[in-house]
DNA sequence: TTCGTTGCAAACCCTTTGCACGCAC
DNA sequence: GTGCGTGCAAAGGGTTTGCAACGAA
């Protein structure tokens, strides 16, 4: 779900083993309500524009945070920043190289037929897929 | 071809419209005879091993420069750096995400069945896919 | 009290830029 | 002489870190 109310908020941060403080449900709540692929830029300037404040420090930690328990994932398309990601189902992107918009692309509309054999002595750890686009208009 | 003899890469700059300097024939018999996919720091420590130097900016502007022109790509799979391709046939990437290495899919591996319709107002510009892999041993 | 969390500022690292020098045509 | 190419150093921008203050159990 998508809906951003604090009860959901917290427990899903509950159930990700994220202790729920209220500049972490600040962060989550940003990124839960937020249409687009926000950075942590974004997500700094989004919790901001409310009274209280949280600090770039914090942003960024628990962004790493919320990564690695599992709760958003990372979007790397572009060298000069990361962008998140709320949505942890399989899916993929496509990637304007001109805006750096990113749009989801379901995983049922580009599933691969199969996945090549993993190199030796690897696991499988995710695929992505970016489908990298320009505006038409030159 | 992957050997880099100094004949070979001149008429390959030039092919790409890129003015032969001593430079860049260096920066490019770096790329092209290196196994792997160096970061702009690798290939700026390769050309430099040798006796004569070449600036930092000069490596950066230069790799800008050929993937502008397209003699080489940038993967983007670390958002700490871009890596560089010398490889521009259509192919893919396994990364692991431990150690950083990558390597090619060739692009008959994983071939998808079809494209999803693009975005309104957006033209085709690539294709990226990684899979990302760990070390198998924990 | 104790440990996890926060915030500020400074540090870091990769990359880009400003500007002067130098070489080729 | 004109213009492109190069090199040095400094700036830039996103991200991380050191450390002290804070707060909940």
């Amino acid at each position: 779900m998508n809906t951003a109310n604090s009860h959901s908020i917290v427990s899903s941060l509950r159930s990700y083993g994220i202790s729920p403080t209220s500049q972490r449900i600040k962060i989550a709540e940003a990124i839960f309500s937020c249409t687009m692929h926000p950075s942590a830029d974004q997500i700094l300037a989004m919790v901001n524009s409310h009274r209280t404040m949280v600090s770039k420090a914090t942003v960024y930690n628990t962004l790493s945070l919320f990564v690695q328990k599992g709760l958003i994932r990372e979007v790397i398309v572009d060298p000069t920043k990361i962008l998140y990601d709320a949505n942890t189902s399989a899916h993929h992107h496509f990637y304007d190289v001109v805006t750096g918009e990113l749009h989801d692309i379901d995983a049922s509309e580009v599933s691969l037929p199969s996945l090549p054999p993993m190199p030796s002595d690897r696991i499988f750890e995710g695929l992505d897929i970016i489908i990298r686009t320009r505006p038409a208009t030159a």
